[in-house]
DNA sequence: TCGTCGATCTACT
DNA sequence: GTAGATCGACGAG
């Protein structure tokens, strides 16, 4: 069921953040398990991408999570206030992140209203890399945490969505990035109510 | 060392 | 529609 480390290795992370979408993410934060399936990732494709953290072989100490093996979780802080999480892929060296932008929850829904304090469910819940993270319990602590243990993991339960489902576009947030800021890295599934901005 | 800005969200007006 | 939250990285001084 867990998606095995070699699928986080190949070299286009941008067909990798395609076939992310209807995969389970789930996290067992201080023994809650919540989850559900990916809507909607953004790709970031390493140093050659001026919207991505990496670019320019830029290493600190946030960004060198990025740089490790795939199979592992980026998270950090971003405006101050939220925390996002990233899948790394590629081998060593090459720092390439998928945002995972908005899910669609199925387990632990009482506990995502708890995090979130939304006593009333709606579709907000998950929808945006920071709300994604608060709802499942994501923090800083999780980062460079392997997908392979018991706090953080993928599975393939067989969702799949047809292409005609799939809608591509440039990425949110990034206009300071020049003409990257227009690449169609984001992908997302038509019309779901979780994804976050515009999901026609 | 300081000032600016960012892979954002929410609560206001 | 927009202000405010307020941390990490960066460039100027």
């Amino acid at each position: 069921m867990k998606i095995p480390e070699s699928y986080y290795l190949g070299n286009d992370v941008v067909s990798i953040s395609k076939d992310l979408l209807g995969k389970y993410l789930f996290t067992c934060i201080d023994g809650i398990t919540t989850g559900g399936y990916i809507v909607e990732t953004e790709a970031y494709n390493g140093v050659i991408d001026k919207a991505s953290h990496a670019f320019g072989n830029r290493l600190t100490p946030r960004t060198k999570t990025m740089f490790m093996q795939g199979g592992i979780a980026y998270v950090y802080l971003c405006y101050g206030i939220h925390e996002m999480f990233n899948i790394v892929t590629s081998s060593d060296g090459h720092p390439q992140a998928i945002l995972i932008r908005a899910i669609q929850p199925t387990e632990g829904i009482e506990a995502m209203q708890v995090r979130r304090n939304m006593p009333v469910l709606k579709p907000t819940i998950t929808a945006g890399p920071g709300s994604v993270a608060r709802a499942l319990g994501i923090s800083r602590i999780i980062n460079a945490f392997s997908l392979q243990g018991d706090t953080i993991w993928l599975e393939d339960r067989g969702l799949h969505f047809p292409d005609n489902q799939i809608k591509t576009g440039p990425r949110i947030g990034v206009a300071y990035a020049a003409e990257d800021a227009l690449l169609p890295y984001r992908f997302y599934v038509k019309g779901n109510i979780y994804v976050s901005k515009p999901n026609k």
